[in-house]
DNA sequence: TATGAATGAGCATTCATTCAT
DNA sequence: AATGAATGAATGCTCATTCAT
C-alpha cells in the first residue's frame, strides 16, 4: 500500500462532506428542517452518525452549509440572465424564474421562508443573507433605472417584497391565486415601456 | 350545593386559560410553536403542565386558540376602515394599518408568518386561515372594482402578497428598505386616481 | 340468599356509592380495568370525581367492591340450579350457563380471569375468591358423588378448569374450536349415566 | 476499515439485547405487561431508555421478541416427544410436560396466560398465536385420531383447554386441587385404550 | 477518518389523587 | 356530602450528540 497523498485524503473529506451536504439538501427540502433527523441525513448520504460531527458540529451547521449550497441556484439565474438583451426581458426573466423555482422546489423554498424569520437566530447566516438581498436589490435597481423608473431602489424593494409574498401565500394555501395569470398580471406591470 | 359557587369556579377557570394563553402567545411569538414546549407555557404561566390539558385537549389546540385571538386584531381594522368615506382612503388606511401592525407587534406577526408556512401541518387551523383570506381577499377585490380596475381580483391578490412580503423582508433583515419611504410609494401607486 | 327487594334497587340508584359502582362496573366490564378512568367513572355516575374518595380510597378499592357484586351472578345460577331435579341436570345446567355467561359477558369475563391473574396483589380479594372456588368445587364434588364418579373432586377440579379454560382460550382467539359443539361433547362426556 | 470490528459491535448489540429481553422477561412476567414501563425494563437491564429503541421500535415489540422466545420452549417439547414410540404416550408426555411448565416457569406462564386475555390488543401477535395454536391443535387431533377417538378435534381443543384452565387455577389460588393426582387423572382419562 | 452503540434530556400527553371551599 | 380545578409523577417515545475503538 503506497501512502495516501495528502490530496487523496482532501478528496475523501470533500467527498464525505459533500455526500452529507447533498442528502441533507435533499432530505430538508423535501421535508423540513425540524422533520429531518441526523440519522436519516447519514442514511442517505452512506455515512455514519458520528462522521458527520467531524465536519459540522451541530445540525445547525449543516444547515448554514445548505444555505450556503442554496446561492447557487441564485447564481444559476444571474448567469443565465446575463445572456439577455435587455432591462424588461431581464425583468421577465426574474419572474419567471421565481415563479417556477417556488413552485417546483416548495419545501425548499418553505424550508429557506422560514428561516429567515429567524435568521436573528443565526448569526453566521444573517451576514450571508443579508450580502446576498444587497446584492440582488442593487442588480434589480440597475435594471429598474435602465428603463427608466423615478424610483429605482424602492421598485427593486417592492418586487423583491412582491415575489417573497407570492411564495409565502402559494406556499400556504396553494393555488388559490391562479399563478399563471398572476405572473402575467406582474409581467405586464413591469415589463411595459413606462 | 356546590362547595365552591358556579362563579368562584367560573373565575378560576378564567383566570388559569388567560394566564396560559398569554404566556404561549409570548413565548410560541419569540422562539416559533415547534421550539416552545408545553412544560415553558406551563412554567411561564405558573401552571401545572396538567392542568393545560384541563383547558385545551392538544398544543394544536392552544395554538388554534392564539390565532382566534390574532384575528381579533383584524376585525379591529375592519371596523375602523368601514367609517372610512372612499375605496382609496380604505385602501390607503389598510396599507398604513399594515405597516403598523406589523413594526409593532413584530414578534406576533413572525409567529403569524412562520405558521403560514406550516398551515399544512394544521389541519384545524387550515379551513379556519383559508377563509379568512378569502374573505379579505374578497373585500380587497371590492375596493379595486369602486376604483376601477382592469382586473381586481389580481390587484387584491398583489397588495396582499407585497404586504406579507414586506412584513417577512422587514422581519428578516430590519428596516433595510426605509420602510416608510416605501409606504409612500405603495400608497402612491395604488390610491391615485387611474 | 333472599333476592333484592325493590327498596334495594332503588336505594342503589338514588345512592351515589351505587351508581358509582354501577357505572364501573358497566365501563370495566366493557372497556377492561386499565382502560377505565375515574373521570370516566364519575361522568357515567353522574357524580364529581372528588366524590368518588369518599366512598372508595383508590381505584383498586373499587375494584374490589366490583367483583363483590359479581358474584351476585354466581348466586343467581345458583338460585335457578337448585330447582333442578338430578345431578345430571344440574352439570348440565353449569356447563349451559358457563357458556352462555362467557360468550355474553366477555369483556367482563376477560376482566375477571385477568384479575384472577394478579389475585395475589389483591389479598383483600384472595380471600374472597378462594372461598368462592371453594365453595363451588365442593358442591361440584357432591354432585359428581351423586352422579357415582370414583373420585369426584379430581372431576370437580377438572370440570371447573376445563370451563375456565375455554372461557380463555374463547376470550383470546374466539369461536375457532365451534363452541356449541364443545359444550355439546362436554355435556355428553359429564351429563350420561356412567 | 470499521473503528470498532463488526465482531465488537456484534457482540455488544446481543450482550445488549439480551440484558433488556431478560429484563423485560422478569418484570412484566411478574407485574405484566401495562404495569411494566419502559424506565424500569431500562433500569433493571442497566440501560439506557433511548437504547431500548435501538433494537425495538416499540414496547409492543419487546413483547413480540418475549413471545418468541417462550415459542422456543413450544419447540422443545414438540422435538422431544417426536422420539415417543405412540401416541398415548405422546398425549402423556404433552400432559406431563404442561404441569412441569406452568408450575416450574410460573411467572412466565402468567405473563403468557394473561397476554392471551389481551391478543386483540397486540395486531402484531395475533397472527403469531393463532398460527402457533393452530398447528398444535392440528398435532393433538391427529394423535387422537391414531387413538381412534370418536371426535379427536373436539377432544384436541378440550385437552387444550383443561390444560390452560389448570394453569390458570394454580397461578392464581396456588395447588389447593392436588395436581399430582389431577395429572394422573388426567393421563387415566386420555391414556388408557378406549 | 470512520463507526454505530449508547446516552439523557426532552417531548406531548394521561390520570389517580388532593384540597379549598 | 359534594365540587371540579389543580397537581405532579409517570408514560412511551425521539433524537442530537458523545465516545471508545
Amino acid at each position: 500500500m503506497p501512502p495516501k497523498t495528502a490530496d487523496q485524503f482532501e478528496e475523501m473529506r470533500v467527498n464525505a462532506k459533500g455526500r452529507i451536504v447533498t442528502a441533507a439538501l435533499k432530505l430538508m427540502a423535501n421535508n423540513g428542517y425540524h422533520a429531518t433527523s441526523i440519522a436519516q441525513i447519514a442514511r442517505e448520504a452512506g455515512v455514519s452518525k458520528g462522521l458527520m460531527y467531524n465536519y459540522f458540529s451541530t445540525k445547525e451547521g449543516l444547515l448554514v452549509a445548505i444555505v450556503d449550497q442554496a446561492m447557487a441556484t441564485g447564481l444559476e439565474m444571474a448567469n443565465h440572465m446575463a445572456t439577455l438583451p435587455d432591462p424588461a426581458l431581464k425583468i421577465k426573466f426574474i419572474i419567471e424564474f421565481s415563479f417556477q423555482w417556488f413552485t417546483h422546489n416548495a419545501e425548499y423554498a418553505r424550508m429557506l421562508l422560514a428561516l429567515s424569520l429567524k435568521v436573528g437566530m443565526f448569526p453566521q447566516m444573517q451576514a450571508v443573507v443579508e450580502a446576498k438581498i444587497q446584492g440582488a436589490t442593487t442588480f434589480y435597481e440597475s435594471l429598474f433605472r435602465d428603463m427608466g423608473y423615478d424610483d429605482p431602489l424602492s421598485e427593486a424593494f417592492l418586487l423583491g417584497a412582491t415575489l417573497d409574498g407570492l411564495a409565502l401565500q402559494y406556499l400556504s394555501v396553494g393555488d388559490k391565486m391562479g399563478l399563471d395569470k398572476m405572473k402575467q398580471t406582474l409581467i405586464d406591470k413591469y415589463c411595459k415601456p413606462l
